[in-house]
DNA sequence: CCGCCGCCATGACATGGATCAAAGAATAAA
DNA sequence: TTTATTCTTTGATCCATGTCATGGCGGCGG
């Protein structure tokens, strides 16, 4: 994972295909519906104005590619609808997604001046731009604000250590089911219901994530459904008839 | 990896096994060898004396655990000498160590109140201790220290989504040469020889880094040590015959 | 409505790495 | 020094998952 919860929410009054307008004049993130997800949690009416006065919102199409493994790092985003994959590709091809980030999730954090992962749209995607430089700009100026993004960077870390773990030592069917229960949890984490879970990715997207390939995705799909841990719904939904069995076999116990 | 970098060092006037003594009286962190690495680097000769105030020093002999998943999270830990293991486990056994942490590397922070995760000395280590408390007191008046913290967490980040490529993607041949590579490197920005690298943890350590087994790790290192690659010296040594073959290894190309 | 194309499912087969077993090395203990 | 103990290496075998191949389904454009 390589998002951070960050973000405002809101739609209207922007544009398609990578094209942005300036937000300011309709300080969108009164209006947010994650923004209690983010680092504009933690933000007083005035830092809310600033943060505002800088950003952008963007929208894209569903495979569209936001920015590129080794692009300058200019722009930090924030997720405010749809869902994004961001990976890393070795040179053959071999691919390994690190996050799928929702509604609330903040990306683009760079480690030098350039982007060390890739990020591509799922879905059609709404996003938040920060321009980096008046971003740090306005972190040191809020410490709040800066303690709040480590906090979340914190998080992150848990997660990626999770991850690992998953990675490392899970077998197919026990990371399925992990990542069943994570998108279950995170869409309780923006209230959403937590059962018929709404899975946007595609099983190769799913293969990526999990270190699995995709026959494998679907195989273990099928048996979890012809054994009754879940059932497939109409438009991507997965049901889950029995959530502490799943959370059983997603740690192998 | 679960460690951040940020440290100081300083071995004298500690005690052995848990024992601690206030370390302020001789303010250690002047003779720190690693402080460059870490958190103290970006700190002013008063910043640095208030944190002093506030760390003990302590050792421990290998195969010590320093704190357990789950126990409350109230100390912040920085190694100054010797190597630490940071893992996470499955009900059944299964261990995932997501970090090995050298002089210099920051560990111990937590997400709730409780750790995610084991630390366990490989080597003995010699540690510096900040109550979480005081530390938080201390991020917050000095905003520099919190920065640079979220800088290293940054760090961190990529570091982990580079591990979660190397378990979810690459052969137990690339995930080897990709090991010896990043110790070769870490060692690197401390300042000490790349070349021979030192290998201080076990072939189980070393699986349970890189998703193996010891089996696997054992016929590898034979592999690459037949093929020219690498050979193996006394006192736990890696020679890199030659660093590009090893580099190319390392992504399959 | 039809046909193309991408996604998903499923089968047959191959294999990298796991598992099981046991014999050296190294290290620590006696 | 000898002996126990733990770690490492190596061999034989197995199996979970990958690879290759094929067919079905669903959506979209013509």
């Amino acid at each position: 994972m390589t998002h951070i919860d960050f973000a405002y929410s809101r739609d209207s009054n922007t544009q398609t295909n990578g094209k942005t307008d300036p937000a300011s004049e309709i300080h969108p993130c009164s209006a947010c519906t994650v923004r209690t997800l983010t680092v504009c949690a933690a933000l007083e009416a005035e830092e809310l104005r600033r943060l505002a006065e800088i950003l952008q919102t963007t929208r894209f199409d569903a495979g569209h590619t936001v920015f590129g493994e080794g692009d300058p790092a200019e722009t930090l985003y924030n997720v405010t609808s749809g869902t994004v994959k961001v990976y890393k590709l070795l040179p053959d091809g071999r691919r390994q997604i690190t996050g799928f980030l929702l509604p609330g999730d903040f990306f683009g954090l760079s480690v030098n001046d350039s982007y060390a992962y890739t990020a591509e749209t799922v879905t059609p995607v709404s996003l938040c731009r920060f321009p980096r430089r008046r971003m740090e700009a306005l972190l040191d100026e809020f410490p709040k604000m800066q303690r709040r993004l480590f906090s979340m960077a914190s998080n992150e870390l848990a997660a990626a250590q999770d991850q690992m773990l998953l990675l490392g030592r899970k077998t197919a069917k026990e990371k399925i089911c992990s990542f069943l229960l994570l998108l279950s949890q995170r869409a309780s984490r923006r209230g959403h219901k937590t059962n018929p879970v709404h899975v946007p990715m595609s099983r190769a997207d799913i293969a990526d994530y999990l270190g699995l390939t995709t026959e494998t995705v679907s195989r273990t799909f099928t048996q979890l459904k012809t054994s009754r841990v879940i059932s497939l719904l109409e438009g991507n939904k997965v049901q889950i008839q029995d959530m502490d069995d799943l959370l059983d076999l997603a740690e192998g116990a």
